[in-house]
RNA sequence: CGAGGCGUAGCUCAGUUUGGUAGAGUGCCUGGUUUGGGACCAGGAUGCCGCAGGUUCAAGUCCUGUCGCCUCGACCA
């Protein structure tokens, strides 16, 4: 690797300090990113690329273990296709990058740059679904979409990003409605399971939901500063798409029919996600199933016979059963610790003239800093003991912010003191009025970021309006 | 798109008020000594001062324009 600044670390901004800045210090710094002369387009470095890959690899499999096929559809989409769903253009069309012009001539039709890829899958859908024998069908694809956005920052929102989108068409709308919900469980157990994020689960309300969509389910992540983050998506579109793109099947009773179709979302976003809920002052940390080192070794006194030796066979042996690397550049051991520690690694392995007299080691995890001493021949079992034990705590931690921050709210008044001196989710009971969502975002600043699966109650009537309550509802801010 | 801030060496920045030979720290290169929490010595290289005009004997510095980046708002994954 090469030589970095000496004073990286002091140069990060501590995170209480100013978030925001923290986190464009460690984007740069972890050399995650880099900028690139287009407005609001990144470079993903071969680290954070690195991350990418391990989230692609996990969820394509959880992808395919749940049926689903990937496909490759074009860039490009025609006006007039785009237009078609009247919702969902009015959705996407201010944000969308036309292409006028190609091989010198100005085009007939214009071709927009997808910002998201309905309008394509339902045009492939009505050339290929003709009985409810072609039925279902369940894609995925992998790509890069682009919105013209107005502001951006890294990984949360970029003009270009990667993603990958499902796009199922069934021939009930039950089997549609079970599929969303079942790969919004497969987004919250990827969260969960393998990013430590613990995620709210729920429904987004009309004024929130995806531009055509029925229905839009989602989760929702608390990030260390108490903003919310949209994690994940997963839309019931009904048969909506079907009828604005004349897509229909011959049924087992012989009548013609409109199929019903999902689509689900995941994005590189999720790495801003990571970053913001697990990072500390010394900078990220990060979940051991994601991270692309999962185990640093680094060799002391590597000058001294042997110990280059001895470092570089013991990073061989653990490569079984973990990522492994080794530093062997020729900075000071002190410097490459505050290194690995800024760019997440979980674990880190010291490997000094003194421990091989020992035939021993020493483990330190990013977390909590503990360091234990295991002997070489432990390390197979130690090791993913270690990676597991990380990555319940970076778990535990993060589910404690969020709790800490998650408060109740009976009143208008008390909804607004709490949006006022507290940042995180805010309980309260809501009519299901848009009008009302609208007064509190007005009032409070805050938005409604998910109609939780797990209702509670709170009280009987609508913190804005005082109607009958419909929901409770958690109100915050986000990202 | 509104408000604010910033563009000078790879990086962080000083220099701009009051125009007068382009600076520091760190990194980088070479050689040597070091190595269990950001080591040290010696030598060396590095600049369209974001870009374009203008004012001036003279512009990093003043004026006009422009591009980009960051933050905060409004809008969105």
């Amino acid at each position: 690797m090469a030589q970095q600044d000496k004073k990286l670390v002091e140069a990060i901004t501590p995170m209480d300090e100013d978030f925001a800045q923290w986190y464009t210090d460690i984007v740069k710094k972890a050399e995650l990113i880099d900028y690139s002369s287009v407005r609001g387009c990144c470079v993903l470095r071969p680290y954070s690329y690195a991350i990418w890959e391990n989230m692609q690899k996990i969820l394509d499999g959880m992808f395919k273990e749940t049926g689903h096929q990937n496909v490759y559809m074009p860039m490009f989409i025609p006006e007039s296709l785009l237009q078609k769903e009247k919702d969902h253009v009015e959705g996407f069309a201010p944000e969308v990058a036309w292409v006028t012009e190609g091989g010198g001539k100005k085009l007939e039709e214009r071709l927009c740059v997808r910002p998201t890829s309905e309008t394509l899958f339902c045009e492939h859908y009505k050339n290929i679904v003709h009985s409810y024998r072609d039925l279902p069908k369940l894609y995925n694809q992998w790509c890069s979409v682009v919105r013209w956005e107005k502001t951006t920052r890294p990984f949360l929102r970029t003009m270009e990003f990667l993603w990958q989108e499902g796009h199922t068409i069934h021939e009930t709308s039950e089997e549609a409605v079970a599929e969303t919900e079942r790969m919004l469980n497969v987004y919250a157990r990827f969260y969960e399971e393998f990013l430590a994020i613990p995620v709210l689960k729920g429904r987004k309300t009309e004024k929130e939901k995806f531009a055509g969509a029925v229905a839009t389910y989602c989760i929702e992540a608390m990030m260390h500063d108490g903003k919310a983050l949209q994690a994940g998506t997963s839309h019931y579109f009904g048969d909506g798409f079907a009828h604005a793109f004349d897509i229909q099947f011959q049924g087992r009773d012989n009548t013609p029919q409109y199929p019903f179709q999902t689509s689900w979302g995941m994005t590189t976003r999720t790495i801003g996600a990571i970053i913001m809920t697990h990072g500390d002052d010394s900078g990220l940390l990060l979940p051991p199933a994601v991270a692309p080192v999962q185990v640093m070794v680094i060799p002391v006194a590597q000058h001294k016979a042997g110990v280059l030796e001895e470092a570089r066979r013991v990073r061989e042996k653990i490569g079984a059963v973990c990522r492994a690397d080794i530093d062997e550049s020729d900075n000071s051991p002190g410097w490459k610790f505050a290194e690995h520690e800024m760019r997440g690694v979980p674990l880190r392995l010291e490997l000094g003239p003194r421990d091989i007299e020992k035939g021993q080691c020493v483990l330190v995890r990013r977390d909590t800093r503990e360091k234990a001493i295991v002997p070489l021949d432990a390390l197979e079992t130690e090791i993913p003991r270690l990676l597991g034990a990380i990555h319940d705590e970076m778990f535990r931690r993060a589910k404690e912010n969020r709790e800490r921050r998650t408060f109740e709210a009976r009143t208008l008044e008390e909804l607004i003191r709490l949006a006022e001196t507290e940042s995180g989710y805010i309980k309260a009971m809501w009519c299901g009025d848009t009008a009302c969502e609208e007064a509190l975002k007005e009032k409070a600043g805050v938005t409604s970021r998910c109609i939780p699966f797990e209702q509670e109650h709170l009280c009987d009537t609508c913190v804005c309006c005082g109607k009958p309550a419909k929901h409770l509802v958690y109100w915050g801010k986000a990202y």
